[in-house]
DNA sequence: TTGTTTTATCGTAATATTGCAATATAATAA
DNA sequence: TTATTATATTGCAATATTACGATAAAACAA
């Protein structure tokens, strides 16, 4: 095989698993990293940021936006990025879950 | 090509990436889910309790061991395995720092 | 119109991941 | 000793990811 057997886990761990994939390329956590350095939203100049190319850069801006990671708006020729918080509201929960549950454990 | 470029990222960036990596599969996401699920750690019932056959569950619980978000003892036959609250710590602590930065920024 | 700039998509090669049967290993029991 | 039980490793096929050159598309400028 190869293919994750997906449908065999629930809804819930396959939509955390997916945005944890999201974030498992050092590309893309850099991506989020520098979005999140500056004081407004990233207008175009991602690309000079990173050692990677234009169409590389862009397959993974692509993954951070259909991970709701990212919004990008069109501002006439370039695009501006920004971190949805909705979704990191939804990560932290998880761990907020997590923690909660490991207060009632030993170890 | 096909590998990532993991000598041009900080060591931040590959860490943060890696442990999301080992989280990015729903397998994976169902046994910490499991390992939170009882009041103690699990001694040797994890394989009964995912659709996956006993070669890939040991494979996914060697990511999580290698990734230090289990830690695994041996007890007997059985071997005991229970969450890492360290790791935990670490990836909230990710994020406490992009919601603090998040916080100064126009989105 | 043509040119420029910015981002996206296509095509493809290199590499990584997933899953499992078969087998090996380790600890205990009989 | 020989079973038995629990977990790990090996080997391999199927699939997914990563990276980038070439090219396309979209918006604007001249």
């Amino acid at each position: 095989m190869g293919a994750s057997k997906s449908e065999s886990f629930s809804d819930e761990h396959n939509e955390m698993a997916s945005l944890f994939k999201a974030l498992s390329h050092p590309a893309r956590i850099a991506i989020v990293d520098y979005l999140l350095s500056v004081d407004s939203c990233i207008c175009g100049d991602i690309v000079n940021e990173l050692p990677l190319a234009q169409p590389t850069i862009s397959q993974h801006l692509k993954e951070l936006k259909n991970a709701n990671i990212i919004k990008g708006t069109i501002e006439g020729t370039a695009i501006c990025y920004c971190i949805n918080p909705d979704t990191i509201d939804k990560i932290e929960n998880h761990f907020g879950m997590i923690r909660h549950k490991l207060k009632n454990k030993c170890c």
